[in-house]
RNA sequence: GCUCACAUAGCUCAGCAGGUAGAGCACUUCCUUGGUAAGGAAGAGGUCAUCGGUUCAAAUCCGAUUGUGAGCACCA
């Protein structure tokens, strides 16, 4: 005697085992049609599900949340029948919904074309026109892998053996004389499946997602509710696009690439500017944070990098040289050696804890070819680094410290949402479990003492100590991190420093934070780039105001008042040339000046300047004076 | 690093099926002195990424190299 408990509260008696679709068709007929699938005691199943016993019911329509997956999920299948279809012999491995939309690897001699897209794409909406009923169907184990083995899908077999965990059920998905491996649940036909999908790229990926695993050809796709939602996000990514660093870079001279020179930033002038400015601010916040700046080398003698660890553990990313009298020298791929070096030298007293030392190093790391990617992934790169030598005691401050000092430095610039990413200890590590209870703890207890959430990463620490890292996305829905603050009980011991401490004793070791806010100089800006879609605000603006005179009758006033705002601190340039205002409006509009000032003859005679946003707004006459004092203000 | 694709003027791109290159913008010169998103005219600019092959003939076809893009792997 099934009793079903519907969301609004209301319950229905059945008295015999029912399935969900005949309960939906009970409820009402239009329901029945539109039921994708079902939420049993909060669990995903199909709509054939068969109620036995009492339970809560919710009935999942295209509008539910839970909609998207399932239709992402079965446009998946749907694209594998097409490929299979219009492939034969191509296998199938994997095909699971993601954001957005879906994917699914193949495994296939012959590469497909882009063109292959386009038809496997006419197929699947052939097979929603099919409209095959899906049926569950669960399998005995051995059964399941002697059909697939059989039908030559070993990847199928590996998934029975290795992934489906035992004691779980082999379900197996059937639509039309397709059929495939798969926990569901599906939509009841594939006639469900809204017309609004679209093949996007093709890819290769390794099965498992293991390098020393063969290569598998991937085919991601985009799928929605309805036709309407597709074309938005089709153009959100357009408007992504236009948005890119390395497209903006270019438009606004901020710097440029060269094959010579493969990951590695040629700085324009205004590009320049641009990171010289948040090199000040970083500067100014970590001073009134209480930071000591210092300086060491870009190329030290292997035998640094042999103490610290990395020549063993890290060469292949390094970039190395041999000089005339046969020594090896590294360029740093990371500034921590030369940290500890530095805190090496000399005596240090637990007075002088905690130590903060920053380093805006450039490091060197020879980088995958394929990783490189703009300014997000170069070889090359600054780091807003530092170092804080502190006692046990004072570790979970600094971290307080340093969390709130990230979060507070990224609000300035817009970035509220951070994600932030908690890597507990790994297998291979160092050290006994009661430090890392004690350095997770502190990171841990930090975040909770802020209030702030994070996704735990277990295992994904250092071999060395756990980290926080805090990532930013980009216009492409990329996720890149930036600042990154670790506990590191390793360099200390390797390098074997240690302080005095209050009885003398000198054999006290100080525990060891990394941190960097930006993270990486080069890779901030490019998300900056992207956030502000180029239009960055006046204080970071490489050029903060354009000067543009009506004629050359106006150009010494012009030169003039170039010279008074350069004095108050102004980056102002002047457009002298011979155009109409017009043209240098929209000139210096598009290359995202905030403030346009016009210079005539009412100008020329009451000392003033009329001033114009980016924006298009005109904001009328002003002094010299007002203006400069717009500009301060409106940064 | 792996898979696939791409590489033509400073930039954005055209050049269909091999017959020694084209547009717009930018640039230079001249005319125009014009008040809030493009005034007009003329001119200059390319060993078609590099190297090799096929061919009477290669930007175009084939191969290698380098770089770029997308994804995967990597990312102390």
């Amino acid at each position: 005697m099934p009793k079903v408990t519907l969301p609004d509260g209301s319950s229905r008696d059945y008295s015999k085992a029912i399935s969900i679709f005949d309960v939906a068709s009970d409820i009402g007929t239009g329901l029945a049609k539109a039921a994708l699938a079902a939420k049993v005691d909060g669990e995903l199943v199909d709509t054939s599900f068969v109620i036995e016993k009492d339970i809560e019911l919710a009935i999942i329509t295209s509008k539910s949340d839970e909609a998207l997956e399932l239709i992402r999920h079965d446009a998946a299948h749907v694209m594998a029948q097409a490929v299979q279809e219009l492939f034969p012999g191509t296998q199938v491995t994997i095909g699971p919904a993601i954001e957005d939309g879906f994917y699914y690897d193949f495994a296939r001699q012959e590469p497909f074309s882009p063109d292959d897209l386009e038809k496997i794409e006419v197929r699947m909406e052939d097979i929603v026109g099919r409209d095959l009923s899906i049926e569950r169907e669960v399998w005995e184990r051995d059964e399941a892998k002697r059909v697939f083995a059989d039908i030559g899908e070993k990847y199928k077999v590996e998934i029975i053996e290795d992934i489906i965990p035992e004691g779980e059920e082999v379900s197996v998905y059937r639509q039309g004389d397709w059929f495939d491996v798969c926990r569901g649940p599906h939509l009841p036909s594939t006639g469900k499946l809204p017309r609004a999908f679209k093949l996007m790229k093709l890819a290769g990926a390794y099965w498992r997602g293991n390098s020393d695993n063969e290569m598998l050809q991937r085919i991601y796709g985009t799928a929605w509710r309805d036709k309407k939602e597709l074309k938005l996000h089709l153009q959100r990514l357009e408007e992504a696009e236009k948005r890119d660093h390395r497209k903006l870079g270019r438009k606004l001279d901020l710097f440029h690439f060269s094959d010579e020179a493969p990951g590695s930033v040629f700085w324009h002038p205004k590009g320049w500017t641009l990171f010289l400015q948040l090199l000040d601010y970083m500067r100014q916040r970590q001073e009134e944070a209480g930071y000591v700046e210092v300086n060491t080398p870009d190329v030290m003698d292997r035998s640094l990098w042999e103490t610290s660890g990395h020549w063993f553990n890290y060469r292949e990313n390094m970039f190395s040289t041999q000089t005339e009298d046969d020594r090896i020298f590294a360029l740093k791929p990371m500034n921590c050696p030369g940290s500890v070096s530095m805190f090496a030298q000399g005596l240090k007293s637990y007075r002088d804890l905690p130590l903060r030392m920053a380093e805006f190093g450039k490091v060197h790391r020879y980088e995958p070819s394929g990783a490189l990617h703009g300014l997000m992934r170069v070889r090359h790169f600054t780091q807003d680094d530092a170092h804080i030598y502190c006692t046990e005691d004072q570790m979970e401050g600094e971290c307080i410290d340093v969390v709130s000092l990230v979060l507070d430095i990224y609000k300035d610039f817009g970035f509220t949402d951070v994600i932030i990413k908690l890597s507990t200890r790994p297998e291979k590590r160092i050290g006994s479990d009661d430090v890392w209870d004690k350095l997770e703890g502190a990171l841990i207890n930090s975040l909770k003492v802020m209030g702030l959430d994070y996704v735990l990463y277990p295992g994904e620490g250092a071999f060395y100590g756990p980290k926080l890292e805090f990532v930013l996305r980009d216009a492409i829905g990329r996720d890149w991190q930036c600042g990154t603050l670790q506990v590191d009980m390793n360099l200390p011991e390797r390098f074997d420093i240690s302080y005095v401490d209050e009885t003398g004793g000198r054999d006290k070791r100080p525990v060891m934070l990394h941190r960097a806010l930006f993270g990486s100089l080069e890779r901030f800006i490019g998300i900056l780039i992207e956030h502000y879609e180029g239009k960055f605000p006046v204080w970071l603006s490489p050029v903060q105001a354009a000067l543009l005179t009506i004629t050359d009758k106006h150009d010494q006033y012009a030169r003039e008042v170039e010279k008074r705002l350069k004095a108050q601190g102004v980056r102002v340039i002047s457009d002298f040339r011979n155009e109409k205002v017009g043209f240098k409006i929209r000139e210096h509009t598009l290359q995202a000046v905030p403030f346009l000032l016009v210079v005539g003859n009412r100008e020329v005679e009451n000392d003033e300047l009329a001033v114009r946003t980016q924006g298009g707004e005109d904001l009328g006459s002003m002094s010299i004076e007002e203006t400069v004092k717009l500009l301060g203000q409106a940064s």
